[in-house]
DNA sequence: GACTCCCGCCAAAGC
DNA sequence: GCTTTGGCGGGAGTC
């Protein structure tokens, strides 16, 4: 504080300023000595131009020289040159001391000029950062430990320490340099650099930092258009809604920080500031971040900048002035981006390629829910503040901890809205969860409400459960998700896929994967932008897609690189297996009763909805026990929950089977239907080759698992037993239809549930084409559009899409034939061969191109088409071949600017 | 006039 | 209670 003023420039005011203590000491000889060191580094090349040495400091001592003259000169000619030189020669300190000399000693004469020549520029932070690295080696060697006192460094720079501190705390960000004690750094050098921006970008992957981007060009973009229009209010929110604010300081796993009171802060520190920005390069692909885009990220919370537009000042002030240490660590460069408004100040990531290598973290994460936190205990880790507002309890470190917090973040979202909610558990976090039991404990204490509540019906499910009807607690969404992660098989299955989609440490992302354990379900939501970010994923576009179980939960998790995998591997009958809900698609199939169906069906997702919390709470022997409680009761001690585990399992392993039987039926059924794609595995459900599911999804799209399963077959709900494929499309077709409210296979879908997905209603379109009329009414919350659109067709028709789908399935249509079912469905085209992709592409063209989702959410060929994307490529090639903006990463954004206005409805 | 960002007040955190 | 940290924003320098 006040020393700083002291020392710098303002000689005068050091003098006169209360130094503090270490100024008391050093004070007068420092400043001559600053002074000059000052110069040196300041203007090392003060030798033959930039001569003016600014001694400033000096001056104040020094009487004023008439060489104003001199000033002048000085100042005019120099502040570039001599910002230039002196960055040249700042890497070559030694000499630069001596030229300083001289400068000095001439400018002792020249003095006077003094105040002109500091020109700001040669006070810039930058130029601070440029000496203080200069101070030490980019790579010091490991043993010897470089200390750095501030205080002395702030003499030595003749800076005020606060500006030591701007620089530190940026330096720290990027774990160039630690902090000890007070006052006390170490120095670190660059060895830690490439990991850190590794663990940088992942969290900024993890944060969706790229969409977040792109929202907000598209913000930008719709503002352009309609400049005041309703300022997209929800971008805002999406923003806000952005966790990423609250995102915490990254940390490598040796580097942490030591001072609580770093901690204090953070959350508006420099430091994770700093990180967040650099995220920004990271992630964003052509690695030129704006400053006004950047700050808007960063403000996150703060979205509605338009109010504060204090904050957003600061923010940008904020920025520069990390901006201008990075770019003195050669990370980042300058530069403009002009864009329909004007010129915007930007910068560009000019440092080292970051490669993930990711490789491991999130294909072990991703698959192995428990290694995730381990293999990837640097992600994860490094995320460490976790409760950076909570300020102090931030520190813990532990992956577990971690992801309790973005669980518990998560839930709390998505439990706002429905206690029902199976959603809660995020398929990240579930797999988070499996893969760590002791996060899992923290869940929300409404889930565990839920739970226990959940619990008892298990207890009725388990009774169930023998009985064949048992099966479906795999298709009950809810259930589905949570047993899966845990276990047993389940992992398997989802587990690779959707954690590979989402590593478990992207908490954010979590959540939002949920649904995929629901399994059964084939679906799979994609986020708007707006939405997304909010989510764990982004999708500029979301939308529902239909997704074979397995795909679901390989969707979920999914980057869109996962999706790709997913999607193509969804084919495949990997999925299938595991997915409980497939047993629920295929008892839904078989069972000719709707009604028992339906009530079936709910049961089984309260039953799964058990078994999800069951596993999650095997973690929790507490938990369980409340969960297993009065079946399972006799034994609550820890030692009885491993018992109750192993009950569970068997249950669980049983309710598979079951489910894998009927799913088998319908696979047979679904091959049987299905075009090209023979489901290989019967066993497994290849709802996916069936279904249209496969889809290529744009690169930009990403892909949500959406906390709810929507049973794509409605058909099914025979019995296991199962008809013949024919015969249980005929039945499902007819007993959707028939399905009065309770949802037999579908996988009720509560406002709530949505809303704890932080899906927006208007979002799910795509789902209205999967959804059954009865999961329509399960879920009010989907978006109106949605909503219309599936309750016209439940109504009268559950879902023509659904028939569509079906008879083409199984063969008594042509896959481009479509049953008027539902005026809105009859468009489709739904082919579930890959041919139809072409038409879902150019479907999804128009989609895109046309603001469907958001405002046209009914129309169902959207929806269908969506869902009926090719499996193609990856997500990027097909999807961007699909969207024809979406290829852009930037752009892709614009496309969808009309959605999110749309989705004002959502709301 | 907009962009940059220095400067230092002042409060929170730490010792 | 003093010192250290660092958020914050006024306002000056630059373009």
């Amino acid at each position: 504080m006040q020393e700083a003023g002291g020392e710098m420039g303002t000689g005068n005011k050091e003098n006169c300023s209360p130094e503090p203590h270490r100024n008391v000491l050093k004070t007068p000889l420092k400043q001559a000595a600053t002074s000059a060191s000052v110069l040196t580094e300041i203007q090392p090349d003060c030798h033959p131009l930039t001569t003016p040495p600014k001694p400033k400091e000096i001056l104040p001592a020094d009487p004023w020289t008439p060489t104003s003259n001199l000033k002048m000169l000085i100042s005019a000619a120099s502040p570039e040159i001599r910002s230039r030189e002196q960055r040249k020669e700042l890497s070559n300190n030694t000499s630069e001391v001596l030229q300083a000399k001289h400068c000095l000693q001439e400018h002792l004469w020249g003095d006077e000029y003094e105040k002109s020549q500091p020109s700001r520029k040669e006070k810039s932070l930058g130029l601070l950062c440029h000496k203080f690295l200069a101070r030490y080696p980019d790579y010091p060697s490991t043993a010897e430990h470089n200390f750095i006192c501030l205080d002395e460094v702030a003499e030595e720079l003749s800076v005020e320490r606060r500006r030591i501190y701007d620089i530190v705390n940026v330096l720290e960000s990027l774990h160039m340099v630690s902090r000890l004690a007070r006052n006390r750094y170490v120095w670190h050098g660059r060895h830690h650099l490439s990991k850190t921006l590794q663990a940088l970008k992942k969290v900024g992957e993890e944060n969706k930092y790229t969409q977040q981007l792109q929202m907000i060009k598209k913000r930008e973009y719709e503002h352009e258009f309609d400049l005041d229009g309703e300022r997209n209010e929800e971008t805002g929110r999406s923003f806000g809604s952005n966790e990423h604010s609250e995102m915490s300081f990254v940390e490598l796993p040796g580097m942490e920080f030591r001072a609580a009171s770093v901690n204090s802060r953070k959350d508006k520190s420099l430091r994770v500031m700093s990180q967040k920005f650099v995220m920004l390069f990271l992630v964003s692909t052509p690695q030129i971040v704006s400053l006004e885009g950047a700050a808007k990220i960063l403000i996150g919370e703060d979205q509605l900048e338009d109010l504060d537009k204090s904050k957003f000042k600061t923010k940008i002030r904020r920025l520069y002035d990390i901006a201008n240490v990075l770019s003195s660590l050669q990370l980042i460069k300058k530069v403009h981006v002009t864009e329909e408004r004007g010129r915007k100040p930007a910068f560009k990531w000019i440092g080292p390629e970051v490669c993930l290598q990711d490789t491991e973290l999130e294909t072990t994460s991703t698959t192995c829910p428990p290694p995730i936190s381990e293999s990837i205990p640097s992600k994860e880790q490094c995320s460490k503040n976790l409760f950076p507002s909570r300020g102090k309890q931030s520190f813990t470190r532990h992956p577990s901890l971690i992801k309790l917090v973005k669980s518990i973040e998560n839930d709390r979202r998505k439990i706002q809205s429905a206690p029902t909610s199976p959603v809660k558990i995020s398929a990240s976090t579930d797999g988070n969860l499996s893969a760590f039991p002791g996060p899992i404990a923290q869940v929300p204490t409404i889930a565990k409400h839920q739970l226990e509540g959940q619990s008892k019906k298990g207890k009725e499910m388990k009774t169930k459960l023998s009985a064949p009807a048992l099966d479906c607690n795999v298709s009950s969404p809810e259930a589905v998700p949570k047993p899966k992660a845990p276990g047993a098989a389940a992992p398997s299955q989802q587990t690779p896929l959707t954690q590979a989609g989402c590593p478990p440490s992207q908490g954010s992302a979590s959540p939002l994967v949920l649904p995929h354990t629901h399994s059964g379900v084939s679906y799979a939501i994609y986020l708007h932008p707006s939405q997304a970010h909010t989510v764990t994923t982004y999708s500029p576009s979301f939308m529902l897609q239909p997704l074979p179980c397995a795909n679901v939960t390989g969707i979920e998790s999914i980057k869109s690189k996962v999706l790709n995998q997913v999607t193509t591997e969804e084919g495949d009958n990997q999925m299938v297996t595991d997915d409980p809900t497939k047993a629920l698609t295929a008892e839904e199939r078989p069972t000719l009763k709707p009604e028992t169906s339906s009530q079936r069906c709910l049961k089984r997702s309260q039953a799964l909805q058990e078994n999800n919390v069951i596993k999650r709470r095997r973690s929790d022997e507490e938990s369980l026990d409340t969960a297993l409680g009065e079946s399972i009761k006799k034994k609550r001690s820890p030692s009885n929950s491993s018992e109750m585990n192993h009950k569970m399992d068997s249950f669980k392993g049983e309710t598979q089977n079951k489910t894998e039987t009927l799913d088998h039926n319908v696979a047979s059924c679904n091959n049987q239907c299905k075009r090209e794609d023979i489901p290989r595995d019967e066993d497994k459900i290849q709802t996916k080759p069936d279904i249209p599911v496969a889809f290529a999804i744009p690169a930009h799209e990403t892909f949500f698992p959406s906390g709810y399963l929507i049973p794509f077959t409605q058909c099914t709900h025979g019995n296991k037993a199962g008809f013949s494929n024919q015969e249980k499309a005929g039945l499902c077709s007819l007993q959707q239809p028939t399905y009065s409210p309770p949802i037999a296979g579908v996988i009720p879908v509560t406002a709530s549930d949505l809303k704890a997905v932080n899906i927006p209603a208007f979002h799910i379109t795509p789902l209205n084409i999967m959804l059954s009329p009865t999961s329509v009414a399960a879920a009010p919350v989907l978006s109106n559009s949605c909503l219309n659109s599936v309750n016209t067709s439940s109504t009268p028709n559950p879902s023509s899409s659904v028939l569509n789908f079906t008879l083409q399935h199984i063969g008594l249509i042509p896959a481009g034939v479509h049953v008027p079912a539902n005026p809105v469905l009859q468009h489709m085209p739904v082919s579930s061969q890959p041919e139809n992709v072409s038409d879902s592409s150019a479907n999804r063209n128009m989609q895109e191109e046309a603001p469907c989702v958001p405002k046209e959410p009914q129309e169902p060929q959207t929806a269908t088409e969506s869902f009926f994307r090719t499996p193609g490529g990856p997500n990027t090639g097909s999807s961007s071949s699909a969207k024809p903006g979406a290829t852009e990463t930037i752009s892709q954004g614009t496309p969808y600017i009309p959605q999110r206005k749309l989705e004002v409805s959502e709301d």
